[in-house]
DNA sequence: CCTAGTAGTGTCTGCAACTGACACTACGGA
DNA sequence: TCCGTAGTGTCAGTTGCAGACACTACTAGG
């Protein structure tokens, strides 16, 4: 393997955050980035297809923790309860990275442009888990119904969690499903014509 | 030339609409949008923000129609059931418009920065019906989580119902309530059907 | 130890998405 | 009839991004 690349690469990505958190996405142009980098602005480029995946780079890890985690489920268990114990096992990973993802977050929610990508990269994940419920045996409606909804309750956990410093995501999580339960499977009259 | 301001928006819009069909979202600058509406670049930025905004100009009636709807539920209805009759009442105009909104998709669909605006624009309309839940009295937690999963339901009929043409949006709308209210729900048992 | 291949980089060039500043023109109303 | 306003054109400038090409550090193979 020849020189590493990586390493620019980890380099491009803090010095990012940094110019971000110094002076707001919108002030910081690419070639700043790379310039406080040791690199060319052509070069951060090859590293990233655009100013705002910088900040991205770690959903890669969250679709891989979703992907085991799911994995981890026995076969047998049904769709339902196989995402809220998928859910659960990504709840670990997720607290032990929250000073990082907390400043992302907080850069993300600033800016416009960056919301818009994080909805993008959530709807991705969504249908990357449909495709990994399809491949568990169910049908394709039912898998999107599920990633969705289950994603939805992790989601507003996370933004609940996010708002109430101190709390455990785990809190958070179970209270959404039951939430959810109550809400949903409650027998109150919805008449379906 | 014209004087109305409206009009040059309107032409602007269609012209965009059929230069993306023609060519694709990529393959047009919006210098080539204003001037087949007759107009300058730069009064094109003076009607919409950006090149991928004009094709989202449509999302402001759903917005409206959403509001409309949860206003004509009955305050006494509990919160979900009362998004579900939301749901219901605006599945009529969606059916309405299929043939604008099918080409539309199309667009979207190809084009991953208009996905993006697209993810954006739900996110947007999901933390709008938030507020109206909160309005009517609900929790925050609540209702973020009442809409959230009530437009996941819709979200993922209008998907299965522009995949299967000439399918009833209502009825993968009903499909899709009764199926995740037999999940959620339903003891933690049976797989369904 | 030398050589050849390859991944990573710099440089140069160019397009297209936006933006600010300013001057102009049609219009509706006083 | 004149004036204020809203819509527009023009011009110049910044920045995100991409193709082409040459160069350099490193590694493997002989």
């Amino acid at each position: 393997m020849p020189r590493s690349g990586q390493e620019a690469r980890e380099r491009l990505a803090r010095a990012a955050l940094e110019l971000f958190l110094e002076r707001g996405f919108d002030a910081v142009t690419a070639a700043e980035i790379a310039a406080r980098a040791g690199v060319t602005e052509r070069t951060y480029f090859r590293h990233f297809p655009d100013k705002r995946e910088v900040l991205f780079d770690g959903e890669r890890r969250l679709t891989e923790w979703v992907t085991e985690a799911l994995a981890s489920v026995p076969a047998d268990v049904p769709l339902w309860p196989a995402m809220r114990r998928t859910v659960d096992l990504i709840v670990a990973p997720l607290e032990a990275n929250r000073p990082d993802s907390d400043r992302l977050a907080a850069i993300v929610k600033a800016t416009p442009a960056l919301r818009e990508r994080a909805a993008s990269k959530e709807a991705r994940l969504v249908s990357i888990i449909t495709g990994l419920l399809v491949g568990r045996g169910a049908s394709t409606d039912e898998a999107a119904l599920v990633a969705r909804t289950a994603w939805g309750v992790l989601a507003q956990a996370i933004e609940a969690w996010r708002a109430a410093p101190g709390t455990s995501l785990q809190v958070h999580v179970d209270r959404g499903f039951t939430l959810l339960t109550g809400l949903v499977g409650g027998a109150q009259g919805d008449p379906p014509r």
